[in-house]
DNA sequence: TTACGCTTAAACTTG
DNA sequence: TTAAGCGTAA
């Protein structure tokens, strides 16, 4: 047979992976090396010439773009559909395997998923039962308790006990919260990972019969598995089989959300025969960048061991800029797009990278001010909107009257008179025979528990729910969404509402009854079921919902500058790439210092930065930064000096002064500003220091002084430096 | 029940 | 600096 189609533009090492024996095998795939087109060809190649059934092959990845990626490459490749091949993120697959052993899970038909603003709200009010004060326990960290169990594979039970009274409330909390969710049908995400961990663990003929059925297995980023998935695959594969998973131990930058990159490194022993390959060519970025990035991932400890080349050239040096403050840095980084965009480079080429969400805003004003369109990535995404979310809030109360998350939000919005008084009224009869909110509230009127007012309230909103949920039973999910957004009154708080966003809101909410007509047409039959009901279809979309919260909110469309987290830039790639904001506290984070675990991870989100550029990369650090209103020196990232000298080139005097400095009399002379080398002068923050040497003019004219009492030399901007003669 | 001023604290974010 | 959460006042 002919499989070159398969074959075409592989390098050695990828088609090695492409036709590589059945069997577990460890790709270790460097940034930029052709991880997802060796991904997608395994799967062709399985299908073409191992002869596999389109049933036998299970896809895992982690977000639910990679996913579709996936299969749309996949199917493009084999112009055919892909029938029973089950592609998705682990909480997709898991999601599915419950909905189709429900019973055998121990869950209800219509279980609900809790996102993590619903899991909040949990947590929030068994803290509330439990009499214990939220400041003290505050509910995102026991709810980041919660999930490191699940993450862990430990059920309440589990949590051992290390005499620490913290860990014994949390103990506490996690029992009180899951049996709360039990009792109601909810599963949060950290559930939906162990259930199907543990449908398969206490199901052996289930076991068996995935087992038998998932003869392949294939892992995206299996770096970033945390040990739930990683035991998942294991139980699946049983050890052995055909277990394909691909990823960078360099690039695991989820640790503090459950990854372990462990897990990739142990594969080997916990999969007797793995073989291990390395795609280490990349097809990205210049020499000097692999180079650098190289050489800064290598001082990283525990790592596997891989090396980038390129046989492209080494293009560029790395430019670094040490900016005076955080202003000069926003500026420096403008000018230099304006630049790239006058040279005739497009604006989206070219990506500003940031630690922290907080330094977007200097670059955005500097943008703004100099009209260059961009664009933010790290809104908010559309089911997470306020209006979407209330939304959904009222149809999980039709799906479920005992959802109280969902009867909290939806019950005073908008507002109907329920106040914070009657639901706390609601919140103790609830509590006090364990039921819902919806059932308290019924005993409630029908005991005359309420005052008048706040009765008739009451009434009209359990009316309500009740009204919506009969008048549309029968009708297809669009209408019935329609319904729930007109007569809930959300469409007509939102017209009201003059604030800037009012009108905005109400087209979400109109724009999520299209997306109900979509997902009608793409519904995963497994999800879906035979025959079902109009309830089954509201289930669906409400797990839709949870499981698929849609793209990240992004500004103005167009060709734009690109702003983003390092985190978020992770997968992508850009020909300009500015990082920003490399000064110790700032990156590596001050949280992170002190650990040099969470110290090598912060290195591996560096690389992931680096790695990132085509063409050109800049490292920008500010002598002085105004830091949550603040004004405090700042020395540069110690990952600056973990790129070679020999690699970078220092940017000091803008293009603008190049010329001067050519004519400029020799750094003896006496330098403009009034300051000369080995003057001594007075700094507000740093203290007295040694005028080293001076360079450019004007505006920008900038001097190197050494400040002993502050950590050595900086360069500063001698207009923004307010510097005394001593 | 809502509105305003005070205190406090501040990474990264998939499903 | 800013945003969110909370207690007190309207």
């Amino acid at each position: 047979m002919d499989v070159s189609w398969i074959l075409d533009n592989l390098n050695e090492p990828q088609r090695q992976a492409v036709t590589a024996p059945l069997g577990p095998l460890r790709v270790l795939a460097g940034a930029g090396s052709g991880k997802t087109r060796v991904l997608t060809r395994r799967v062709a190649w399985l299908l073409a010439v191992e002869n596999a059934s389109p049933w036998s092959i299970l896809a895992v990845t982690f977000t639910n773009k990679a996913a579709a990626e996936m299969r749309g490459r996949v199917e493009a490749m084999l112009e055919q559909p892909l029938g029973g091949l089950w592609i998705g993120t682990f909480h997709g697959i898991a999601h599915r395997l419950l909905r189709q052993h429900w019973q055998d899970s121990g869950l209800p038909r219509a279980f609900q998923i809790l996102d993590s603003d619903d899991q909040n709200r949990l947590v929030k009010r068994v803290l509330r039962e439990l009499g214990l004060d939220e400041k003290k326990w505050p509910p995102p960290a026991a709810a980041a308790f919660i999930n490191h169990c699940k993450d862990e594979m430990q059920r309440p039970a589990d949590v051992v006990d290390d005499g620490k009274p913290a860990r014994r409330q949390n103990q506490r909390i996690y029992a009180a919260y899951q049996r709360e969710c039990d009792r109601v049908g909810l599963v949060d995400f950290g559930e939906l990972l162990l259930r199907a961990y543990e449908l398969w663990r206490d199901r052996p003929e289930l076991l068996a019969h995935y087992r038998e059925r998932f003869q392949h297995v294939l892992v995206d980023e299996f770096q970033d598995t945390n040990t739930v998935q990683y035991q998942w695959i294991r139980l699946l594969s049983g050890g052995q089989g055909d277990v394909f998973i691909v990823g960078d131990d360099d690039q695991c930058v989820y640790g503090w959300r459950g990854s372990k990159v462990e897990n990739i490194q142990r594969f080997s022993t916990d999969f007797p025969g793995a073989q291990t390959l390395r795609l280490e060519q990349n097809y990205r970025s210049t020499g000097v960048i692999l180079q650098a990035a190289n050489a800064l991932i290598a001082h990283n400890a525990r790592r596997l061991g891989k090396n980038l080349w390129t046989d492209a050239g080494d293009g560029d040096p790395v430019r670094i800029y040490a900016a005076f403050n955080e202003v000069d840095e926003a500026r420096f980084v403008a000018e230099r797009i304006r630049q790239w965009t006058e040279n005739g480079g497009q604006r989206q080429e070219t990506a500003i990278l940031y630690r922290s969400n907080a330094q977007s805003r200097l670059f955005e004003e500097t943008l703004l001010g100099m009209g260059l369109p961009y664009r933010i990535y790290g809104g908010l995404r559309f089911f997470e909107r306020a209006e979407i979310k209330d939304a959904l809030a009222y149809l999980r109360l039709v799906a479920n009257r005992d959802d109280d998350p969902s009867f909290e939000r939806a019950v005073n919005t908008p507002p109907r008179g329920i106040g914070a008084r009657t639901l706390d009224l609601l919140r103790d009869a609830a509590r006090a025979d364990s039921s819902s909110l919806w059932q308290a509230a019924m005993r409630l009127i029908n005991n005359h528990g309420l005052g008048g007012r706040a009765a008739h309230a009451v009434r009209r909103f359990l009316d309500l729910i009740e009204m919506l949920d009969a008048s549309t039973r029968e009708r297809p999910l669009p209408e019935r969404v329609s319904a729930v957004i007109t007569h809930s009154g959300l469409r007509a708080m939102y017209e009201e509402d003059q604030a800037d966003k009012g009108e905005m809101r109400v087209e979400n909410l109109d724009e999520l009854i299209n997306v109900t007509v979509r997902f009608i047409a793409h519904i995963d039959p497994v999800i879906i079921g035979a025959e079902p009901t109009p309830m089954d279809w509201l289930n669906a979309f409400l797990a839709h919902a949870a499981l698929e919260s849609g793209e990240r909110q992004a500004g103005a469309g167009e060709d734009c500058v690109q702003l983003m987290t390092l985190h978020m830039a992770k997968g992508l790639e850009f020909a300009l790439v500015f990082l920003v904001g490399w000064e110790e506290g700032l990156f590596p984070h001050s949280r992170s210092a002190a650990d040099e675990r969470q110290l090598e991870e912060e290195r591996r989100l560096a690389y992931v930065g680096l790695t990132r550029a085509r063409q050109h990369v800049y490292l920008c650090h500010a002598e002085q930064r105004r830091w949550y209103g603040r004004e405090s020196p700042q020395s540069p990232s110690r990952f600056v000096r973990e790129v070679p000298e020999t690699l970078t080139q220092d940017v000091r005097a803008r293009a603008k002064s190049r010329t001067q400095t050519l004519t400029a009399a020799p750094p003896t002379a006496a330098a403009p500003g009034g300051l000369q080398p080995r003057q001594r002068v007075r700094h507000a923050k740093f203290g007295e220091g040694v005028v080293l040497a001076v360079e450019g003019e004007g505006y920008h004219s900038r001097a190197r002084i050494d400040f002993p009492a502050a950590g050595g030399p900086k360069w500063l901007v001698v207009a923004y430096a307010k510097l005394e003669p001593v």
